[in-house]
RNA sequence: GCCGGUGUGGCUCAAUGGUAGAGCACCUGCCUUGUAAGCAGGUGGUUGCGGGUUCGAUUCCCGCCGCCGGCUCCA
């Protein structure tokens, strides 16, 4: 399946009697009954409908686990009881009368959820069958309606979430009122797998990771570190000709730099332990900014100097726990395109919309769509009124001037400043975490930042921190599953394949090579194999875009025979006008080929 | 970190309480080829690590490590 064909998450639904979370959550509710069914004893957590899906908690008596081999069976058990087409019937009860029932049902979770509810709220309980739960409903009317649902996968959950109490098995799964929407839901499942950058980074020999050196820890193979360093080279021009300077800081500091900035008291879970260098404690930087902040300070700035505008491509380090690491997505060392500005408030909403304007033009290259939202002061925060609310404005006129629609994300801001966050759709219409304006009254303080004004008075910045890629790690692993690692020509390992019918081309192949190499094209010959099908196979497998295919007739004309990895065959073209195509494509830095 | 699952040659996977097998990849030879798998042969594994049960374990049990699905958190 192409991008272009994925269209779940763009797919108009059919639409049921009840919305499709009702369904979901009715869907959970003959789930939990099968459960119980099958294993009587069984209490219940809770079971709401999410995106997409629908899950429910449960504690299993003594001694049942679960494992994906038993969805099967709750499923066909599901069937049976939807079969004998119950209505979903609602009963509103007293308090006393439903602490009574649950307790009589053994639901220790029911009772503590019952306690939560406010008096005055209506308790009810919803039925089907001889099965009930305590639930704020809706439900569809029968579980005859129930008809086009799959159990997904079990895993474990906290209890409310909170990983001090008990551990719950939690079974996910999903319903749709049309066996076209669920068959379109799996088959979007089974493109995200197909596309997941760790199987491609496998087979595509991208990058690994080595559990003997470190869980969380990438190494970049060739294949991926070219179109990195494609990228960096884009971000970095695009960069200079914004006015932003390239800096350079040490990954180790002392931890007293930490203490000023706060990070060790804020942040100090992610922190590595302290290094001992020469009685002194040291730490690995987690984030770049104390580093930026001190070359501000390494000398006085004269209100002439503002905005200054520091980039760095600056590796950090967190401590994350073990089972939340995930292939490039999730990792303990990372690049950040991290960059600060140092600015008056004055300055502020001007640099803001430079800051913007640059994220719409970088992610549009990489052909993702975003969406933009902006966080307000939240409770906890610093700083002053007039300051938040200045910042705040700068931040939306800034959007506006650059034609960025914002939805507001009320109180989300962080404690030391709002900020603009961007979500990225990908190419299966998948949300990722994508740039971040972020402004900060906090630092400029703890560091007491400062610069001589016109009145020659000391006044104190405004801080911007800012990142468009995130990190290299995550936006490239992201770009992998974008692309479906059919990266554009810009970015691609090997841009153009040069393939010997015969052996006796391969020379031929090479002089064609030759040229490419001294025009800054990635070319490769493919003499690999002992035949063109094999050639042709091995450059597809390796996703090269393009691919020029040589016989004795090429060769005779200076032509190549253009083979796209999409597998068009655009037939017989001079090199030349083969080279200008490529010289074309990649400086507009083409998604398409 | 926690719950559950899982760990076999480079990759994908099979098998068995009696010291492992296939396909792909790789190597060699033949074929000299017009757009995704030509033919034949061959190399390669102390079955994640440690311990236990057993006459004997890769297969059963325990511990550790990694990985996978989640919980929580974030770039």
């Amino acid at each position: 399946m192409s991008a272009e064909q994925v269209s779940f998450l763009d797919r108009k639904l059919a639409a049921g009697p009840y919305p499709l979370d009702t369904l979901r959550h009715s869907t959970a509710h003959l789930m939990a009954s099968a459960v119980q069914k099958l294993w009587p004893g069984t209490r219940f957590g809770v079971g709401p409908s999410i995106e997409h899906r629908f899950y429910y908690d449960f504690a299993f008596p003594e001694g049942v686990r679960l494992t994906d081999e038993d969805l099967p069976r709750i499923e066909q058990e599901m069937r049976r009881i939807a079969n004998e087409k119950r209505p979903f019937s609602c009963t509103t009860v007293s308090r006393d009368e439903a602490k009574q029932r649950l307790a009589a049902m053994g639901q220790p979770y029911k009772l503590e959820i019952l306690s939560g509810i406010l008096e005055g709220e209506p308790i009810t309980f919803y039925s089907h069958g001889d099965w009930q739960d305590l639930c704020e409903g809706p439900h569809v009317a029968s579980t005859e309606q129930l008809k086009h649902f799959k159990l997904l996968s079990v895993a474990g959950a906290y209890w409310r979430g909170d990983e001090k109490r008990d551990q719950l098995t939690r079974l996910y799964g999903t319903a749709f009122w049309s066996k076209d929407d669920l068959d379109s839901y799996l088959a979007y499942l089974e493109e995200c797998e197909k596309r997941d950058h760790r199987t491609l980074g496998r087979s595509l020999d991208l990058f690994s990771i080595h559990p003997e050196v470190g869980p969380g820890f990438i190494f970049w193979h060739p294949n991926l570190a070219i179109p990195r360093r494609a990228i960096e080279e884009f971000w970095w021009s695009e960069h200079q000709r914004r006015g932003y300077q390239p800096v350079y800081t040490p990954h180790l500091a002392s931890e007293e730099l930490f203490k000023v900035s706060g990070h060790l008291q804020n942040y100090g879970d992610l922190m590595y332990s302290p290094m001992d260098i020469d009685g002194q404690n040291y730490r690995v930087k987690p984030m770049n900014c104390p580093g930026h902040i001190k070359i501000f300070q390494s000398q006085i700035r004269s209100y002439r100097d503002l905005p200054i505008r520091y980039a760095e491509l600056g590796t950090v380090y967190r401590y994350e726990r073990s089972g939340v690491l995930h292939g490039m997505l999730r990792v303990r060392g990372f690049t950040q395109d991290d960059s600060h500005i140092f600015c008056t408030h004055e300055q502020l909403e001007g640099e803001l919309v430079g800051v913007l304007e640059l994220v719409k033009f970088l992610v549009r290259t990489f052909g993702y769509q975003f969406r933009a939202y902006l966080a307000t002061r939240p409770e906890k925060s610093i700083g002053g009124n007039e300051v938040w609310e200045h910042a705040t404005r700068a931040l939306g006129n800034a959007a506006e001037r650059t034609g960025i629609s914002t939805e507001v994300d009320p109180g989300g801001g962080a404690f030391y400043g709002p900020k603009i966050d961007f979500k990225l759709k990908d190419a299966l219409g998948r949300e990722w975490q994508g740039p971040t304006v972020q402004c900060d009254f906090n630092l400029p303080e703890r560091f007491a930042l400062e610069y001589v004004g016109k009145d020659n008075l000391r006044h104190r910045p405004v801080m911007v921190h800012r990142a468009v890629l995130g990190s290299f790690e995550r936006f490239v692993g992201g770009l992998v599953e974008h692309f479906s690692g059919r990266f554009p020509l810009w970015l691609s390992p090997v841009q153009i394949a040069l393939i010997p019918i015969k052996d006796e081309q391969e020379e031929y192949c090479r002089s064609l090579r030759e040229t490419l190499v001294f025009e800054g094209f990635r070319a490769q010959v493919y003499a690999q194999g002992t035949n063109l099908n094999q050639r042709v196979k091995a450059a597809q497998q390796d996703q090269v875009p393009y691919m020029a295919v040589c016989g004795g007739r090429e060769v005779e004309s200076k032509a190549v025979s253009l083979r796209l990895r999409t597998g068009e065959n655009r037939g017989a073209m001079s090199f030349e006008s083969f080279v200008a195509m490529l010289k074309e494509k990649r400086a507009a830095k083409a998604l398409d080929l």
